[in-house]
RNA sequence: GGGGGGAUGCCCGAGCGGCCAAAGGGAACGGUCUGUAAAACCGUCGGCUCUGCCUUCGAAGGUUCGAAUCCUUCUCCCCCCA
């Protein structure tokens, strides 16, 4: 495959002209991809870096997919910065562990290696960050955007932080890497691992930045911390709704970075909306579960009507039910001032019919279907 | 070390002695409408079997009939000087 091929649908490419030179070397490149395992789920948005490493796979490249288990400590002491969250290693541990089978999806696992940048952190001295961070200056790092954004709020920025572009830059140098991918606003970092691959004797890599995937909103970037995400192992109901919430005019930026090879939406935007979600479904769960998610999408939210699977929940019986507790037990709704004001509301319906009574008799609700909202549903047994 | 400013609900941000569970905005949630969980409009948005009560405005004390608002101490952050 060409570089201009492998250049499709990317932003950037520093040196430019750099790519081609490496394919010409007709050696199987190294392309590294970094994720840090700050959240459990892998979204959408990190699909457009994966989809361009698989692009790299089938052209006969190698897939270096860093698991920051050590970078992602590196947080935000303050807590202020959400997308920054400091994280226990057990936690990101657990994230960790389920990142493999959620990128198996996308990449191919025969030209995938997995390394865990704790491989070098771990053990590294004093001496060698030292070293390290003597590569770069105060003045270079406070350059990077975030870092300078957060200055001009007069927001803390802890040491700790300034070494997370070094060390993301030093990962480059432990796994040899020739192409590092990140999104555009990562290019300061694939830049710094350049400097740092030569100040350790290497050739720099190939940095190729990729557009940024905006969320649900259609306004932030996506991300688990904006709640603007759909997650690659969400349940095809679940992806098939949160498509359907994207406004109108992220659609074809949506058709543009996630399906390319479909055609563009041209008609009627909710049906283009749809299809697009069926499309997205049928990537990551089986070919026709899209279509089944459209049919429960309109038998639930277009035509108000059950679910097929309604959970059921069982309450305790009594003369009188307390119909807030029970939305509080059964449909986890937050709280039962949250719940009054729910059926204050007109939210909450029994058998489709809307409810304004606090407290009911038990035979009422005994078999009867519980619906709150548009996608809350509850089947009620009584128990004695 | 010296000087100045600040810390308010999920986020931003008003308030600076009683009318404050706390303006406004965003997010979220409910409803109407609809092509849809888009847009628009209306409403809700600390807790409690709730016209009342309880708990919140960095922490701990204090003043006061009454404090998010005043005082003291502490913690953290930012700016200027060194």
């Amino acid at each position: 495959m060409s570089a201009a091929a492998l250049l499709e649908r990317t932003v950037e490419e520093v040196p430019p002209g750099s790519l081609e030179r490496q394919l010409a070397s007709g050696r199987p490149l190294r392309v590294k991809l970094g994720v840090d395992p700050t959240a459990p789920d892998i979204h959408l948005g990190h699909t457009l870096a994966l989809r361009k490493l698989r692009e790299f796979q089938d052209a006969g490249h190698l897939a270096v997919l860093i698991i920051g288990d050590w970078t992602a400590r590196v947080g935000d002491p303050s807590g202020r910065s959400s997308t920054r969250p400091m994280l226990a290693a057990d936690e990101i541990e657990a994230n960790a562990a389920t990142y493999r089978a959620q990128v198996d999806r996308i990449l191919d696992p025969d030209r995938t290696e997995v390394r865990r940048n704790g491989e070098w952190f771990a053990g590294m001295g004093l001496e060698e960050l030292f070293r390290l961070s003597s590569r770069a200056t105060v003045n270079q790092l406070l350059r990077r955007n975030d870092f300078g954004e957060r200055i001009g709020r007069e927001e803390p920025i802890s040491v700790l932080e300034l070494l997370y572009p070094l060390m993301q830059a030093f990962d480059s140098v432990a796994v040899q890497a020739d192409i590092e991918l990140g999104g555009t606003d990562q290019l300061f970092n694939l830049m710094l691992g350049r400097e740092i691959q030569e100040a350790y004797g290497q050739s720099p890599q190939t940095a190729i930045t990729l557009p940024i995937l905006p969320g649900t909103d259609g306004v932030k970037r996506m991300s688990k911390s904006a709640g603007n995400y759909v997650g690659v192992s969400e349940p095809p109901e679940e992806q098939f709704g949160k498509v359907m919430r994207l406004p109108d005019d992220a659609l074809s930026e949506w058709y543009r970075l996630l399906e390319p090879d479909a055609p563009p939406p041209a008609g009627h935007l909710g049906d283009e909306k749809r299809r697009l979600a069926r499309l997205i479904v049928d990537r990551f769960h089986d070919v026709g579960s899209g279509e089944r998610a459209e049919e429960h999408f309109n038998r639930v939210i277009r035509d108000r009507s059950v679910p097929d699977e309604v959970p059921s929940a069982s309450v305790r019986g009594a003369d009188s039910i307390h119909l807030p507790e029970v939305l509080v037990s059964a449909l986890g709704v937050s709280s039962r001032s949250e719940a009054r004001r729910l059926i204050a509301q007109g939210g909450v319906s029994i058998d489709g019919d809307p409810v304004s009574e606090l407290d009911l008799t038990p035979d009422r609700l005994d078999g009867a279907v519980l619906r709150v909202g548009k996608r809350r549903f509850a089947r009620i047994e009584i128990v004695p």
